[in-house]
DNA sequence: CTCCAACAGTTGCAAATGCAATCATTGTAG
DNA sequence: CTACAATGATTGCATTTGCAACTGTTGGAG
């Protein structure tokens, strides 16, 4: 840890900079670094996210994967279409009239473990690179992160403080 | 949210989960909460991210701005569009005649100044919800995330091995 | 039974994002 | 001087993203 050490105490320096900047710059190039490996399956990497999470937790709603997936439930039924399209997610009809469930097809469980394994070596170079303890401590911040935002832009603070736990 | 704790030396841990994934939900949530401040200015944090880069190193060409800000010339090109369109910006000529220079205006630096106290606020949201200890920590990880990942994504990695098997 | 609020999903709009290909301008080797 | 590589910006294409407005369904109040 070679901090700079213009910071004079313990926990005194401010935070320089925008966190929102900051966040979208590592992300793009996060995203870039895992999409010249998870392409070579035929998928972008927000497509492979968003497959993983299908396998996960199908059959389930559009919404309820949208929410799991911390986006807009817009933004879903739209990165579904490719998807679908490409015969890897189906979308039939839900319990409920108005909602739908979603489910992986078969093609679509080979195509994600073959994307899987690019992902592996995709992630593995950036244990690599950043090293395993930094990317440890990145993923641990981002957790807690979106933990403690999640209550706060997701609706408001107030009536489910009920603890209710998990949904 | 469990984590797992089938690990249980200090550094011993693998990383769980995607890099990738977790840092664009993370920076999706993010920009969704500056984006309730800095839209009472008018701009979206996007834009407003880019004026202050133009504010800082103007005059600039869109090439040595992209790079600054970690983003494809492409799109910084389109993006620029509409401070241009708002007045904001404006895209002269270049000493180069290949070459442009971006510079900010007058309407453009007050815009920046009033989108600048409503960031602050978000900023100071995030402070607050995180904490501050995380939020340094945060962009510690974020910057020498960024210097660590600069060379091997942006192509350097020179002839690395060109035979070395399957790709 | 009917009307309306609440839910679930989708569409309209605007923008962000990047790769590949293209256009324009230099700089330079021949 | 001329073809050609190098440089810098932009366009074509596809996708990601989210808010607001909309459609359709359901469950409940009257």
């Amino acid at each position: 840890m070679i901090k700079s050490q213009r910071e004079s105490t313990e926990a005194g320096a401010r935070p320089q900079g925008c966190t929102n900047f900051k966040l979208r710059q590592l992300a793009r190039r996060v995203s870039q670094h895992y999409d010249l490996e998870v392409a070579k399956a035929g998928l972008k990497t927000t497509q492979y996210s968003l497959l993983s999470h299908v396998l996960k937790l199908e059959p389930v709603r559009p919404g309820d994967l949208a929410r799991a997936m911390t986006m807009d439930a817009s933004t879903l039924t739209r990165n579904l279409q490719p998807l679908i399209a490409a015969g890897w997610v189906e979308l039939a009809a839900g319990a409920d009239g108005r909602s739908r469930s979603v489910t992986i097809t078969a093609a679509g469980r080979d195509k994600r473990a073959e994307a899987q394994r690019r992902w592996k070596v995709a992630q593995q170079a950036i244990n690599q690179i950043l090293g395993l303890e930094r990317v440890r401590a990145l993923h641990a911040l981002v957790d807690d992160s979106l933990d403690l935002l999640a209550p706060v832009v997701a609706g408001e603070v107030a009536e489910e403080a009920a603890g209710e736990g998990d949904e």
